[in-house]
DNA sequence: TAGTGGTCTAGACCACCGC
DNA sequence: CGGTGGTCTAGACCACTAG
C-alpha cells in the first residue's frame, strides 16, 4: 500500500501526511504530473477529516510541489524547464545580431505612447506618468503555448517618438540596436536591478499560478555615455522559472573594476 | 469604522476579506508593525466564521504582508530594510581590502573538513562526498540581532589543508585574498548560478519565516586562469530581504564582452 | 452525470504568550 | 489567568471538468 494508514503521532496531523506526501513525490513514487489520490480518499487512508488533507496539501503546494486543478484533481508538479538568462545581454548579441531566446515566441501586445509607472520613473528620472513610447511583450514557450516572460521596454520620446518602435511589429534585431541607430548614441553602462516579490494582480492568472507565488523582477537601465537613458526594460518570470548564470572575469590586482560593488 | 461590515458580494468571502484587509495595509490605515484585531473579532466584523477569516488571512500571509505570533496577534510586516549585492564582488574588495557588509555581523559557525554536497560537488567537479575545507558562515543584522544570510565556501584540500582556513576565526580580509596567497594563484574568472526556490528543512525557523517562503539560493564558483577551481560559495538569503543592483559596462561594438552570454 | 476540488459553517479543544 | 492563534472535526453545498 503506498499510503501508510498510520500516522505517529509526532507533531500536526496535517504535517505528518505533508511529510508522508513529500517523501512519496522526493522518493519518485509519485512521478512529477502524476495525480494524487482524492481529498476524499486521503481523508480515508489517513483517517482524518477532509479539511486536515486539505491543509496538508495548502503545505505542499507552498513548496511548489503540487497543484490542484479544479474539478480535475491534485498534480505533482512537473519540473518545468528552466530558462537560463545572462544579466549581461549585450555580450553575444552585438555580434550575434540576436537577442532572442529560440525556444520562446515573441509577442508584442502593445507598442505606442504610454504614462511609464512610477517604478520606471524613477529609474528613468522623470515625472511619474510622463509619456514615453512603450512597447510590451509577451514571451511564449513554442512548445506548450504557455507564458514564461512579462517584458516591456520604454524609450524616452526624444528618441522613439514617431519612429517604428510604435508599431506593434517585432524587431527585426535587438531593441538597443534599434535605439543606438535611432538615436545616434550608444549604449554604455548598465544598471540592473532585480527584486523577488509575491505575485500580484492579474500574474497568477497569466502565469498560471496558484496565487502567491514568487515573481522575479528585473529592471534594467542603459545609459549612454552622458548618463542619458536610453532604455529602461523590465522583464517578470515566476521565480521558480529562472536559473541566472553570469560569468565574468574577476578583475586583476590595479585594475578597475569594471562593476562597482553595492556591497 | 475601520472594518466595514458589508461584503460586496463578488466573489469567495475570504478573497473579499483578505482585499479589504490589503487595501487597509496598503493606504496605510493598518501600519507596519501594527497588530490586526483577534480572528474571532474579524469573523463577527466581517460576519463569517472563523475558519474563513483564516483562510483570508491565509492569502495575506503568502503575499508576505502579513505575519503571525502565537498567542499574541497576527502584525502587518515591517518593511525589513533590503541588502544590496552586487555580482562583482571583487572589484572594491580588491582595492578596499574588506568584503563585509558593516550592518551585518559574520559569525564562522563552522571551519574545518567535510564532505561536499552534492550542488557543490556537481559544481566543483568532483565526487559528492568528497573532503574539501568548509567555512560556513551566518550573517546577522547588528541592530536587532535576526539572522539575515547563510553562506558557506567550500575550498579544495590542495590550497586550505592544514591552513588557517581551517579555523573558525574571522579572516581578517576577503576570504579569496587568503584563497591567492595559499595557493599562489590568482582568481581569474567567476560563475555566479542563481535560483529561487522554497524554502526547506530548517531554513523557516532559521530565517524566521511563515513557511513555504522564498529562498534566493547564490552559488559562486571562482577559477584559476588555468580553469581549476579555487572557491565554491554559495549564499542563501530570504528571497524578499534581497535586491541586487548590478552596474556594468556595455561591450562596444567589435570588443570582446568580458561576460559570456547564456541565453 | 459522476467525481473532483473550492467554499463555508459552527463548533471543539489545544498551545502559546503576557500579565 | 485570559486572550491569542493553531489544530481538527463532521458535515453541507457549490463550481468545475470530463466522459
Amino acid at each position: 500500500m503506498t499510503f501508510p494508514a498510520t500516522l505517529s503521532g509526532r507533531g500536526p496531523k496535517y504535517l505528518q501526511i505533508a511529510d508522508q506526501l513529500r517523501a512519496e513525490i522526493q522518493s519518485g513514487e509519485l512521478s512529477p504530473g502524476s495525480r494524487l489520490p482524492a481529498e476524499t480518499d486521503l481523508a480515508g487512508r489517513f483517517h482524518v477529516s477532509p479539511p486536515t488533507v486539505r491543509q496538508a496539501l495548502a503545505v505542499l503546494r507552498s513548496e511548489w510541489l503540487i497543484e490542484s486543478r479544479h474539478g480535475v484533481g491534485t498534480f505533482v508538479r512537473e519540473n518545468r524547464k528552466r530558462q537560463r538568462r545572462s544579466r549581461n545581454r549585450y555580450g553575444r548579441a552585438r555580434t550575434d545580431k540576436r537577442l532572442l531566446n529560440d525556444a520562446l515566441e515573441h509577442r508584442i501586445v502593445f507598442a505606442g505612447r504610454g504614462p511609464v509607472p512610477p517604478h520606471i520613473a524613477e529609474a528613468m528620472g522623470v515625472e511619474p506618468g510622463s509619456e514615453v513610447v512603450i512597447r510590451r511583450r509577451h514571451l511564449h514557450d513554442k512548445a506548450t503555448g504557455q507564458l514564461r516572460e512579462i517584458g516591456a521596454s520604454y524609450v524616452p520620446l526624444s528618441h522613439a517618438a514617431g519612429t517604428y518602435l510604435e508599431d506593434a511589429t517585432v524587431v527585426p534585431k535587438a531593441l538597443f540596436l534599434c535605439v543606438e541607430e535611432l538615436s545616434g548614441k550608444i549604449y554604455h553602462r548598465a544598471q540592473d536591478t532585480t527584486v523577488i516579490r509575491a505575485a500580484e494582480r492579474d500574474e497568477p492568472g497569466l502565469f498560471n499560478l496558484a496565487g502567491g507565488e514568487a515573481i522575479l523582477h528585473l529592471v534594467h537601465t542603459a545609459r549612454a555615455a552622458d548618463d542619458e537613458v536610453l532604455e529602461i526594460s523590465e522583464s517578470i518570470w515566476p521565480a521558480d522559472e529562472v536559473v541566472f548564470i553570469d560569468e565574468y572575469d574577476i578583475p586583476k590586482h590595479g585594475e578597475n573594476p569594471t562593476s562597482r560593488s553595492e556591497i
